[in-house]
DNA sequence: TCGCATTCCGTTTTT
DNA sequence: CGGAATGCGA
């Protein structure tokens, strides 16, 4: 794309910038960012950070967590701001406890983040429109820099990201956009779609030009993915052609669990890579929740089959990273709290809650930030010998460092490494010699390189610019590590993407659409939007899996296969087997099909006497119910299929005392615990019941 | 204050 | 299941 872009423009690509909006915008931050009161060295404040600092100012106002919890809490308020709606106008529009208790929470976090010289994710675009709104020069500056502006999957931008399109935009009026509102995945973010379908009426003078060939995929992927999206009410009508071949069928993958589903679709890459002389990299599996991809990590690893991941927990995300980029944020930005507060008694040096509780107070009490509070520890009279020298002792350390780095005397990651060394870090992970210790200081070695890889590689490099820089990695960018592999990333993820090879994985009801989807009908359009737009990342041939049976919260789960497997174009299908998909176009209806017994007879549970791993058993239980046991494989859980209350699997047909007729979509748990998700017909929906209180009747 | 044990709790998806 | 939050004894 980069370089697609600089063959457009020439190579006079003085003024030109490509990237997201966040970090074109954090980079003008920080060199404007003064005039509306944040110093260069501001941090990043990620999701986690954010709340870390909610929960805070919910304890120090004394509110009651049950009422919002500080996630919920950082949800609300990042909608808020992604709608643009401050604090002030969100207090007037509060309605319930919830929404009340996070608007006494909403200003004291902006309050907070200000003092610690922090913005949040969502303050990267709005502080950008204030500073804009308040320096008219400032904006005019960037208006005749950049004189054109080209934004990328315009589908997927926000109210903010609208505004300051259109304000740098707003001289030169060379504005232009490229998406498509069938591949809108971010709402949940605050992506608003309407961005896209008022462009004209927002640029009258706009031409619009309609992409509808296709030059990626195969006849029949593209006839699948029209299918799918055509179940949409929402949307803009298309019609997509292309003149490639009509290629192979899309195949329909079905699996007893997630472990065998991760199997097939291992074996089914290396058969391909061997037969049709395909390269690892040409394959990429997908699935709806990071959570599914350790299955097939699991397998594919054991047979030896080189793959990446992106996203999921990436690098930076994990603890003893975020531990480091923690201290070195605190060198560049003492006044960040979060930072300071993750690590002011890691590793344990004696400033325990107690202590940090008493630091807090003095801090609110004096209007300070908690470091300045630190830097006072001799003041503060409510503190004990024992921990005002400890607090001395880490003030030191960290003042220490934070000179060192001002003076810029000392390479960046030279520093880094001696800080940590100090601070015991390195000592806290060579403390217990396992194999995840290892890996920690090894990942933590990683990081000071990419560290001083960095300040090699870029023109005035600093700690300061690496945090920002690094607090602000996408996806995309761990994608290109080189390599042949296979890669393994969320739907999500895959947006951007192309693959001759593809694997939808975990077509299931409740994973895929997620469960919480399926309520609200503009939910299961965008889940349906996402399966297009994985079908869509499929150039040659598409697989798509699911599995009878997968462990969610350590229980096993037994699910009925997707939705929109019953609504795709069967012509273009087959099943592994070559045979045809046999849809069943009634089974949400919820009056009886004639052929309802069929998913039933499959999930007898003799069936599951086919043994899943190589080394199961079989036994029986006291209490009186035949059980079929059988051990799974390496993870030595036990799988147990309780016979006494055999008939209620999915599939099955029941009655409610209540509700009626319904259709078993999942049964979850087992003994006093088990429950069951049962689909009572349009009218009443989807019921998660109880087994022990809802007396279900098997009927039919 | 620390360290261990126990309980609780959750999963969308991400800049 | 696995990570985080809480509780308790030393």
């Amino acid at each position: 794309m980069q370089e697609r872009v600089q063959r457009l423009v020439g190579d006079d690509t003085k003024g030109m910038w490509v990237g997201t909006f966040h970090s074109a915008f954090a980079r003008l931050l920080r060199v404007e960012g003064d005039k509306i009161g944040y110093s260069e060295d501001f941090s990043i404040y990620d999701t986690s950070d954010s709340k870390r600092l909610i929960r805070q100012q919910m304890q120090g106002r004394n509110l009651d967590r049950d009422v919002v919890k500080p996630r919920a809490a950082q949800r609300m308020i990042s909608s808020a701001k992604n709608e643009m709606i401050g604090p002030r106008e969100y207090a007037e529009l509060a309605r319930g406890d919830q929404q009340e208790m996070v608007a006494e929470v909403y200003p004291a976090y902006e309050r907070a983040l200000k003092q610690a010289n922090a913005l949040d994710f969502d303050d990267l675009l709005l502080k950008p429109i204030e500073l804009f709104e308040q320096h008219e020069d400032v904006l005019e500056k960037y208006q005749r820099r950049w004189t054109h502006v080209h934004i990328d999957e315009y589908q997927d931008t926000n109210q903010a990201q609208y505004v300051l399109a259109r304000k740098l935009a707003g001289r030169h009026k060379n504005l232009c956009v490229v998406g498509d509102d069938a591949q809108s995945i971010y709402a949940f973010r605050g992506a608003d779609i309407t961005n896209i379908l008022n462009f004209e009426q927002d640029y009258p003078d706009a031409t619009t030009i309609r992409l509808e060939r296709n030059y990626r995929s195969t006849k029949n992927i593209i006839r699948l993915a029209d299918s799918i999206i055509e179940k949409n009410d929402d949307q803009i009508e298309k019609s997509l052609w292309t003149d490639n071949v009509e290629g192979e069928y899309v195949a329909l993958m079905e699996a007893l669990s997630e472990k065998d589903e991760a199997q097939k679709v291992e074996r089914r890459i290396r058969d391909l890579q061997l037969r049709e002389g395909l390269e690892y990299g040409d394959f990429a599996v997908l699935y709806r929740t990071n959570a599914q991809s350790r299955a097939i990590e699991e397998a594919l690893r054991t047979e030896n089959v080189a793959y990446r991941v992106i996203g999921g927990t990436s690098f930076y995300e994990r603890k003893e990273i975020k531990d480091v980029l923690a201290y070195l944020k605190l060198l560049v930005n003492p006044n960040d709290t979060a930072s300071l507060q993750r690590i002011i008694n890691y590793p344990t040096r004696g400033i325990g809650d107690k202590t940090q509780e008493r630091l807090q107070r003095y801090a609110q009490q004096n209007n300070l930030s908690l470091w300045q509070a630190v830097e006072r520890v001799e003041e503060i009279e409510t503190l004990g010998t024992r921990a005002e020298r400890a607090v001395g002792t880490f003030r030191r350390l960290i003042a220490r460092y934070a000179s060192k780095a001002g003076t810029g005397s000392t390479p960046p990651d030279e520093l880094a490494r001696d800080l940590i060394q100090d601070a015991g870090l390195l000592s806290e992970l060579r403390k217990e010699h396992t194999r995840e210790n290892l890996q920690r200081w090894e990942n933590v070695q990683e990081l000071i390189s990419a560290l001083a890889e960095y300040v090699e590689s870029t023109e005035e490099a600093t700690i300061s610019t690496f945090l920002q820089e690094v607090a602000l990695l996408t996806d995309q960018d761990e994608a290109d590590d080189e390599g042949d592999k296979v890669t393994l990333m969320t739907l999500h993820a895959a947006k951007g993407t192309e693959y001759p090879v593809v694997f939808v994985a975990g077509l299931e009801e409740g994973l895929f659409p997620l469960e919480k989807a399926t309520q609200e009908k503009s939910e299961l359009e965008e889940e349906r939007r996402l399966f297009y737009v994985g079908v869509t990342r499929a150039e040659q041939r598409l697989y798509l899996s699911w599995a009878r049976s997968r462990y969610r919260y350590g229980e096993q789960q037994s699910n009925t296969r997707s939705r929109f497997l019953e609504e795709v174009d069967s012509d273009v299908v087959r099943t592994e087997a070559g045979g045809e998909l046999e849809q069943q176009t009634d089974r949400f209806k919820a009056g009886g099909a004639p052929d309802s017994s069929r998913d039933y007879d499959e999930m007898d549970p003799h069936y599951y006497r086919q043994d899943l791993s190589g080394d199961g058993g079989s036994g029986s239980s006291d209490d009186g119910l035949r059980r079929i046991e059988s051990t799974d494989g390496d993870s030595g859980r036990r799988v147990v299929y309780d016979e006494g209350r055999g008939t209620i699997v999915p599939g099955a047909r029941v009655e409610h005392s209540k509700f009626g007729q319904g259709k078993v979509q999942s049964v979850e748990g087992e003994g006093e615990k088990a429950t069951a998700v049962v689909f009572f017909g349009s009218d009443v929906g989807n019921k998660k019941l109880k087994l022990k209180y809802a007396k279900l009747r098997v009927v039919g």
